[in-house]
DNA sequence: TGTACATCAGTGAACGCGCGTTCACTGATGTAC
DNA sequence: TGTACATCAGTGAACGCGCGTTCACTGATGTAC
């Protein structure tokens, strides 16, 4: 059957990134095997290797990807917002800090999915998730200065920054934590949602 | 040279789920192996069965143990400021976000370290990470009921923890994130723990 | 208290398994003429 | 446009390695008398 056409084999590469970006996810990058992977995206897992040089390579991949696709999704809630910094910022929350969001790392926020697996793999994984990281952290930082604008409160540079870092590490912590409980207690790993969507809201 | 004392036993016992507490926390509980945990406790690996009967049965030891010595921690903080739960909640904010805790995930928090390992790891991790959470969430309610007392605002039991939840939460996403860029850009790590650092104080 | 024997903690080799990676092979695609 | 041949993406078996776990063995410890 093969071999297959230039076009076929950038939307087979795709299928593997894709397939990879949820199973890194949800088990870790040391957590699911290549075979499993390409079995996901529909191959055998021998031809991986026309694809990536390794299986680091794949993930260095999957960061940079996956901080793309959340910066988009931030980028078009601010945009839905065009009026209020304030329901933007709300409408953040209430995307981010969710059982729904909880649930499914496959398909969420790289940050918090992938932060641990970025801790202690090399400095290379740390490259792609430090870019990832000052995305977010900037678009906060305008999200936050902006509506200190709206409201009439004077606030610098730094202040709206220091701000941002913070509440994105809670948005973050908050996910992590309710994860870390989500099967064995559902009712504890909703608490810990709701009380930081509430707290994050408040600031 | 065996036979062993039943004292000289539980001795070993004790270092088997040291050298874990530490290789767990740094490498996470697939990270490390356990012929390099039992060279590390100072014996072969043949051995490790007469102590437990799986990986995962000391994986639940060292959930245990590790938040059971947080909670020491986070209990002789408090008493060490009697007067003001003001310096109390400062003192815990200044031991916790910082970059020695942030370097050595091995010897720190549970929750901070093994957060992502328990959400991915079965309900009986998660039970074991959900006791020692508990602990903290009612340790740091009473630190904020306790000062708001002082500070003569009132406060009801239920605004209390919903404070020290999201409180908390910041504190473990706190160091996660400043963990996930502490290699490659340390003055980025540095930034996420004073920007928390300070607004964790301010609360 | 002393002796004889059963127990069992640690040793180190071995097992089975799954992983990341390699490789010979196939045959449709891409290309040179 | 048509033909001949080189390329190379996917296949599936194989390799080497490290892992969690098992096991026969050893000899000091614990115990029964």
């Amino acid at each position: 059957m093969p071999r297959i056409t230039q076009e076929q084999k950038k939307l087979n590469r795709e299928k593997i990134v894709r397939a990879a970006g949820e199973g890194f996810r949800l088990h870790g990058i040391d957590g699911i095997g290549i075979e499993e992977l390409m079995k996901t995206a529909g191959m055998t897992h021998g031809g991986f290797y026309n694809h990536f040089s390794s299986k680091e390579d794949l993930a260095l991949e999957v960061y940079r990807r996956g901080f793309a696709d959340s910066l988009g999704v931030l980028g078009a809630i601010r945009t839905s917002h065009p009026r209020s910094a304030r329901a933007a910022w709300h409408g953040l929350v209430d995307e981010y800090v969710t059982a729904d969001h909880r649930d499914h790392p496959e398909t969420g926020c790289a940050s918090a999915a992938l932060a641990v697996d970025a801790g202690r793999h090399g400095a290379a994984s740390q490259t792609e998730y430090r870019r990832g990281l000052e995305g977010y952290f900037s678009a906060i930082t305008e999200m936050v200065l902006d509506r200190a604008r709206q409201a009439g409160t004077a606030l610098t540079a730094a202040e709206g920054r220091e701000q941002a870092v913070a509440l994105f590490s809670q948005m973050v912590g908050a996910l992590v934590v309710s994860r870390a409980v989500a099967e064995a207690d559902p009712g504890l790993s909703d608490e810990v949602l709701t009380a930081n969507r509430r707290q994050l809201k408040q600031r």
